[in-house]
DNA sequence: CTGTGTGCAAAGGGTTTGCAAGTAC
DNA sequence: GTACTTGCAAACCCTTTGCACACAG
């Protein structure tokens, strides 16, 4: 019993919690994210998993995100990004963290060490979420 | 001498001054950033000059983005969002701000009080430039 | 049988590029 | 004349939608 297994119950764990029926789809697109060690965009995805349509992976991160088990990071390179939540993985609520997306190879990283708290807004506002990306050059681009 | 002229005249310095040849759809352009209150899309600023084609606005912002007179916000929309940069308006360098999106009209708006700064970044990452978007509801569609 | 999930193909939104005509120096 | 600027049309990338089939309850 390897950590294979261990995200394999995950999986079924996080969509029956957020009340989604298991498919083929989810299943294999959700694994692709807890095993994934920084966002994902649609079409990463859709190459990882070779013979799934891209509209389907495409429905199935809208529900993912609809029942908020990811969210999506919009990091400026024209195709969105998206991660398990992070209060998912380590069953405690934290803040969100920023990332770091590179200009030359397109990565976005996580970075862990740096919150992206929501701030003090002015009256009126309703804040849902916020995207704190730094961009520039990765260590390996560097 | 109204406000006008006195934009006209901080046009052609911005644009000397950062080794853009003026043009007519780059005075028009930046003119139309200067003026605007909140980053604006290329759409936006298509319908504003509604002679000037969408390419050649296009081209427009990516000269200015590579002078550093504008620089460009990707605030989840999934249009860029471009405005003046802070520096150019106020002669002085200060730290970059956060935006607020709304995700039912769709605004962009500057969070002039709250400042994007840069954070302390693990060795070998290069940053280049920050994006701090919050996004919800603006006072509007509260 | 009824509702949900999926793949395929087409459409949509936004941006970028090739090319030729026009303009400035 | 040479280099830069612009408009038009087409191409491009990514995402979304319509539709029909397949499958589960």
């Amino acid at each position: 019993m390897g950590i294979e297994e261990d995200n394999e119950l995950s999986v079924d764990k996080i969509l029956d919690k957020a009340g989604i029926r298991t498919s083929p789809v989810r299943v294999l697109t959700l694994r692709e994210l807890l095993k994934a060690e920084h966002p994902l965009s649609a079409q990463e995805i859709e190459i990882a998993l070779q013979t799934v349509d891209r509209s389907s992976i495409t429905r199935t991160l809208a529900t993912f995100a609809d029942e908020h088990i990811i969210h999506q990071i919009s990091d400026g390179s024209g195709s969105m990004k998206y991660e398990v939540c992070h209060d998912l993985r380590h069953e405690v609520h934290d803040d969100e963290h920023a990332h770091f997306h590179c200009r030359k190879c397109g990565r976005t990283i996580c970075l862990n060490g740096v919150s992206a708290t929501i701030p003090d807004l002015p009256d009126g506002y309703r804040a849902e979420s916020v995207t704190y990306v730094v961009s520039g050059l990765c260590p390996k681009c560097n």
